[in-house]
RNA sequence: GGGCAGGUAGCUCAGUCGGUAUGAGCGUCCGCCUGAAAAGCGGAAGGUCGGCGGUUCGAUCCCGCCCCUGCCCA
């Protein structure tokens, strides 16, 4: 269409196709517009890596790019869980693996862009997971709640003392889940990641942000969402259940409007816990995505961004 | 000018009936993460206890003076 080679070109050409790319990084530093700019020159189309984004309705304060603002890139994986729904990465990437493959299929390349690390590690790479049993889970969440983490703790170590090393004994959440898998594949519960292992030819850039211009950023990105009507999105998401919604009613700044809503805080209050909440969570994500050597860093704010992400992709697609 | 309260970790504050501050929350830094991941969990660094003198074997704690902050009186 719009003076790009045509897909035989593509397909049969010297070059080889960058397969997929995935821009991450912390909240608030540029993503999504990366992302476009990005699958305009590529012929490529978004993919969303970003839990909360999956999410109808949630918008405002998960800065979801919609309409004109996706520059006529198409969009997927946008709002596709109803608020009440709990989240899980296993259903993710089931998601995710069927559109980059169709695609993939169509020489048109996925663009994943998000900053939720688990569900780009899920959607990219060799990561299995083990199902889960709603019965067993209730039982085990009953007990935590009843007698806290201990006698849970115990009975891991004793039925799976390498899954019990890899946890710490207060972490409740994990522990269940490791009952969980035991209990339902008769298996021990890998407690440690494995090595960062693509299955799909992938480049995955950075945005490279110092924590000064972040938290600027951060808290600026906040005081916009209220701006915006946040406040008024999530009276509107209370009224179709998002207290129920076991993941959403936890998600950045709605979890604090609730609580303004239910009186606990003042505005003010709900709008510092949201920029706080948020800056603590963007290092977790930076702490996340470091880890991960296949990244390739480039800072967020460098004039010749685009080009620097293309010539990165190019680069690696024909190594 | 006088009176009262207060000056302890980057911030807000506990505490020490005189014996090396088990300080707390928040922040900061670092780490973990396999069906809630914008969630969940952990570790570390940070203080010459406003300044100077005095009393004491020993003072952040008692005494004196000074500086700073807030409130009240003039």
């Amino acid at each position: 269409m719009d003076g790009l080679p045509d897909r035989g070109q593509l397909a049969d050409g010297p070059r080889r196709l960058p397969g997929v790319v995935a821009v991450v990084g912390p909240t608030a530093a540029g993503k999504s517009d990366l992302g476009i700019e990005l699958a305009q020159r590529l012929h490529g189309e978004i993919v969303n890596a970003d839990s909360m984004q999956l999410y109808r309705g949630m918008d405002v304060g998960t800065a979801k790019l919609l309409g004109s603002r996706q520059r006529g890139v198409p969009h997927h994986l946008l709002g596709i869980w109803e608020i009440t729904e709990t989240a899980s990465v296993a259903v993710y990437q089931h998601a995710a693996r069927e559109v980059m493959e169709a695609l993939l299929a169509l020489a048109r390349t996925p663009v994943l862009v998000g900053g939720s690390g688990l569900y780009v590690r899920a959607a990219l790479d060799d990561l299995d997971f083990p199902g889960t049993d709603p019965a067993v889970r209730e039982r085990l969440e009953a007990e935590l709640a009843a007698r806290g983490p201990q006698p849970l703790y115990e009975r891991l170590r004793a039925a799976d003392p390498a899954a019990a090393a890899g946890i710490l004994a207060s972490n409740g959440r994990r522990i269940i889940r490791a009952l969980e898998v035991m209990e339902i594949t008769g298996r021990p519960f890998a407690a440690a990641l494995p090595e960062h292992r693509s299955i799909y030819p992938a480049t995955q850039i950075g945005l490279d942000v110092p924590r000064p211009d972040l938290d600027r950023r951060i808290a600026a990105r906040v005081e916009q969402m209220w701006a915006h009507g946040l406040v008024q999105e999530v009276r509107d998401l209370e009224s179709a259940g998002l207290r129920k919604g076991r993941t959403a009613s936890h998600a950045l700044g709605y979890a604090q409007v609730l609580r303004y809503l239910a009186g606990e805080w003042t505005v003010e209050e709900a709008k510092a816990e949201t920029i706080r909440a948020t800056r603590r969570f963007a290092r977790r994500q930076d702490s996340w995505f470091r880890r991960d050597p296949r990244i390739r860093w480039l800072a967020y704010d460098r004039p010749d961004l685009v080009d620097a992400a293309m010539a990165i992709v190019q680069a690696e697609a024909t190594s």
